[in-house]
RNA sequence: GCCGGAGUGGCGGAAUCGGCAGACGCACGGGUUUCAAAAACCCGCGCCGCAAGGCUUGCGGGUUCAAGUCCCGCCUCCGGCACCA
């Protein structure tokens, strides 16, 4: 314990060189003998339908955090963030009558286990196995209600086997394929990423440069699930900017695909996806992605050389180089033409030179673009830059003459919902008129008939790669035969790694089980040669599904029996980070609903109440270039910070803990210094939940404190002079007043958990303290008992102490929450500010519910010296509230 | 560029439905206690002003008896998306 702490200091007192024994608040001792009792009880074990105990009229509640990746770096002060958030809704729902299932595992897969396993040449199971150790001591020295009992770890076979088991009924239906579509391959990682895996051409891991490649990669179809993944959104509790992202990631458009012939190639059809079929009459040119497949085809000879060399330039420009560009338009003329089909054949009005650029992109929609410069951005910029016709095709009455000038000409574009000018017609078709919804059903409906086009949606979202050139990794149940791909059955699950010695990527694209030669060369369920598959399952396999595993953790026979699903899903509170924003939790929704079509889980979404918690951030300090100077070179003189070395003085700031900064708060040392309910009871009252915030480490003592003072309330100084304090010893009234402060602590703390603002609660059970502490002596022993209940979600271990020594019946853990009478939330006499011309000038004491006159009255007698030769105009009265008089 | 969220004392933050702005904590100042210090406890603490009083929730307008809260226009910061046809 550091010296000169708080309690450090606490704990010197303790010696057994004192004369008298003290009794003060010591964590260090409590903790852990608490966490200690919970466990050797199992007082936190959730029931499931079927066992014994199981109670069927008690309401279940499931709270899961999103479990950890346990790295190397042991536990960062973030993780126990959402966790005691949790917690506390956890232990207080079982103080309500729940049935809680709060549980905890591991998600022990993935790269940077491996990378690190490399770095320091130790297995990653070795490495994974100690760094679970050391999370799993971390947590539970924070004394978190979780039922270790469903402890689980993707990385241990007995759940992996269900893992795999999963993705064969994905392959079942269809929904797991292999492809060779250009991936995201990442040089530095050795593997293929997940798009959103890659932010800006980078990986999301390390920022390590990526570039697109073809790969042999497996594949699951979750666009076929695009539209349910996008529609149940709406019944789900989760924030409207979390949606918005599902929503932007999945990103539907409604529009229409279009056929153009091209002159002169009988065989090539070039066909588009376009938002807007209405403007079709004003389309004057073609784009194809440079990576469209009938680039080739069409090219003239006179064309070839240009084309070829602007489509090795895109090829060779990275995503992020082509976007970064993006200020000016690129391209080149195939010297072809297509028609436009509202058209006869040899109609000069139909005939669009088809050209190639990197705006348009090969993987969205069809990878062509019929462009209108009239109506879209993009495409009035390529005309402008390469001279193209720009046809008017709207008739707007904005008010303003020029703007409407300009856009009828073509000399504007407008992408609003304008009316279409007369000529927009082809003789059989006509939408003179005629405004954006109405236009388009008319072309949509015309083409259908002529066979040219048809409506159509389209998604942003794209498949999700599913397979990684990497070792530590679930193996896919799958074997490569001659006759193609064989699953391999049930009863040969898991599929297991093989021991290897070196996993290191090789240089080579494929992942290092290639080298394992005896466990990829098997064979085939007709006793044929096979190799096993050697990519391996990516990091969000296993976090896929873990909710569901939690509800029946031991089960050998399902993954997790319908009963036990059926009973604790859907999820009623999950609490983590916004970077699982996009991944994590679409994938879980996606699996959810297949396993659901397959009969295996009753509901549609896992998920019920989502909250993203904000992250804690730290104090830095730069110096006049904006360098942040890292902590051990920055000398803190009072409120001013200087450079150690040359004396600068330097700006604090706020940003996030990193090591190179020096700035990192280690929960382990907060523990040591201030015990867990302290860590704990901080990060809640540091503010709201779902901000970010900086760790202030001045603010900790005085949450510290706050613990001291209330085990003052209960607990003498001297050990001589009993447990708890004498007037606390046997039962006795209560101080009224002491009572009523009681009632409105438990009604407002009741409220703040329900809507997650564990701060104001904090903040309420201060107010509390700071009240008994000046009427110590006539707290009785109910009351405090009382006080006890309410902490105890909070700081759980310091309560269920004060409970014991309290003499409260049982375990604090599981006792009922204490109940409010609202008679005692009433006060008999109010306090009223009392305004002249909205301005605080006075106040009265009237009693609670006096009629409106009686008020104005007292209210009148208490500003008289304001109102004094001025006209009262009007006289506002709201009940409980104020009295406003305006006067002249 | 587009879509979200935010901006309140020296600092973190509170004000849940338009009704006393600044709860609670930190820091700071004063006091009690002490040989002294720490700890503990008590008092003070938005800004200007000796005071009376005035001003104050990023800036500018508006609605209202009353605006941190509602409306309009801007500025700044954070997050997401970003040639998606």
């Amino acid at each position: 314990m550091q010296e000169g702490s708080a309690a450090g200091a606490a704990s010197a007192y303790c010696s057994p060189a004192m004369a008298e024994p003290k009794q003060t608040y010591d964590p260090a001792t409590i903790e852990p003998k608490w966490q200690q009792f919970w466990r050797e009880h199992d007082v936190f074990r959730a029931r499931n339908p079927g066992d014994p105990d199981f109670d069927p009229a008690q309401p279940k509640f499931y709270a899961l955090d999103m479990f950890p990746y346990p790295s190397a770096a042991g536990l960062h002060v973030g993780h126990p963030e959402g966790y005691t958030a949790t917690d506390i809704v956890s232990r207080w729902k079982r103080a309500k009558g729940c049935n809680v299932l709060h549980p905890m595992g591991w998600d022990a897969f993935g790269l940077p286990a491996e990378q690190y396993a490399i770095q320091t040449n130790t297995h990653p199971a070795e490495t994974t196995a100690a760094n679970i150790a050391t999370f799993q001591r971390q947590l539970q020295r924070l004394g978190f209600s979780y039922d270790w009992n469903r402890e689980l770890s993707t990385a241990d076979p007995k759940y992996f086997r269900w893992t795999q088991w999963i993705w064969k009924q994905l392959f079942a239906r269809g929904l797991a394929y292999e492809s060779n579509a250009p991936v995201w391959w990442c040089e530095a990682l050795g593997t293929v990423l997940a798009n959103d895996e890659v932010i800006d051409g980078k990986s999301e891991r390390g920022d390590h440069p990526c570039e697109r490649r073809p790969l042999r990669q497996w594949v699951l179809r979750i666009t076929d699930y695009a539209e349910r993944l996008l529609r149940d959104l709406d019944g789900l509790d989760w924030s409207e900017s979390l949606k918005t992202m599902q929503r932007e990631w999945i990103g539907r458009s409604e529009g229409a695909e279009i056929d153009f012939d091209v002159d002169g190639h009988a065989e090539a059809r070039i066909r588009v996806f376009t938002t807007r079929p209405d403007t079709l009459f004003g389309a004057s040119f073609m784009v194809l992605a440079p990576e469209h497949p009938l680039v080739g085809a069409i090219t003239t000879p006179a064309q070839r050389a240009a084309v070829e060399a602007y489509q090795k330039k895109a090829a060779a420009k990275s995503e992020l180089d082509r976007t970064d560009l993006a200020k000016e338009k690129s391209g080149v003329f195939t010297g072809a033409f297509a028609h436009n089909p509202l058209f006869p054949k040899g109609d000069p009005r139909g005939r669009m030179p088809v050209w190639i650029a990197d705006y348009v992109i090969v993987t969205y929609g069809t990878g062509a673009i019929m462009a209108v410069p009239a109506g879209d951005e993009r495409d009035f910029a390529f005309a402008t830059q390469f001279g193209l016709p720009i046809p008017g095709i709207f008739a707007p009455q904005t008010g303003d003459a020029a703007k409407d000038a300009a856009i009828a000409s073509g000399g504007l574009c407008c992408s609003e919902d304008v009316p279409f000018a007369a000529h927009n017609t082809n003789g059989e078709l006509s939408i003179a008129g005629l405004g954006m919804a109405e236009a388009k059903r008319k072309v949509v409906d015309w083409l259908l008939r002529k066979g040219c086009g048809t409506s159509k949606v389209t998604y942003k979202m794209r498949d999700w790669l599913f397979s990684r050139q990497r070792y530590w990794g679930e193996p896919f149940p799958v074997l490569h035969t001659q006759d193609g791909v064989e699953l391999v059955p049930d009863a040969d699950l898991p599929v297991e790694l093989p021991r290897m010695e070196d996993f290191k990527p090789g240089g080579v694209p494929e992942s290092p089980l290639i080298r394992a030669r005896d466990w990829v060369s098997t064979k085939d369920h007709k006793g044929r040669p096979a190799q096993r598959e050697i990519n391996t399952m990516p990091g969000a396999a296993g976090s896929s599904w873990y909710f569901l595993r939690f509800c029946d953790p031991h089960n050998d026979r399902e993954f997790c029996s319908k009963a036990a699903s059926d009973y604790w899903l859907p999820v009623d509170l999950y609490v983590g980070g916004t970077e699982h924003a996009v991944g994590h939790l679409l994938y879980s929704r996606f699996w959810t609903k297949v396993l659901h079509d397959q009969g295996c889980v009753g509901v549609v979404e896992p998920f019920h109440k989502l909250y993203n918690q904000g992250m804690i951030q730290a104090f830095a300090y730069e110096d006049a270039r904006g360098a942040v100077v890292a902590m051990k070179d920055v000398k803190e003189v009072g409120d001013d910070a200087f450079h150690a070395q040359s004396g600068e003085k330097l700006k604090r700031i706020v940003t996030k803990m990193s090591k190179r900064y020096g700035n990192v708060i280690n929960p382990d040392d907060v523990v040591n210094e201030y015990g867990a309910d302290t860590l704990r009871l901080y990060e809640m009252y540091m503010g709201p939940l779902a901000d970010s915030k900086p760790w202030n480490p001045k603010d900790v003592p005085g949450v510290f404190r706050f613990l001291q003072r209330s085990w003052r309330l209960a607990v003498p100084e001297f050990a001589e002079k009993g447990v708890v304090h004498e007037w606390l010893q046997q039962d006795r009234q209560g101080d009224p007043a002491i009572e009523k402060a009681l009632h409105r602590t438990i009604h407002k703390v009741d409220g703040d958990i329900e809507r997650l603002a564990f701060n104001t609660a904090i903040a309420a059970m201060m107010i509390f303290v700071n009240e008994a502490t000046k009427a110590t002596e006539k707290l009785s022993r109910g009351q405090l008992l009382r006080y006890a209940q309410l902490l105890q979600p909070f700081a759980p271990h310091i309560a269920e102490e004060l409970w014991q020594r309290l003499g409260g019946q049982g375990l604090l853990a599981r006792a009922a929450w204490p109940k409010v009478d609202p008679a005692l939330l009433v006060d008999d006499e109010i306090e009223l500010p009392i305004q002249v011309n909205g301005k605080l000038r006075g106040r009265c004491v009237v009693a609670n519910g006096a009629d409106k006159d009686t008020v104005l009255a007292a209210a009148r007698a208490a500003v008289a010296d304001q109102l004094d030769g001025k006209q009262v105009v009007k006289e506002i009265v709201v009940p409980q509230k104020l009295v406003n008089f305006v006067v002249k």
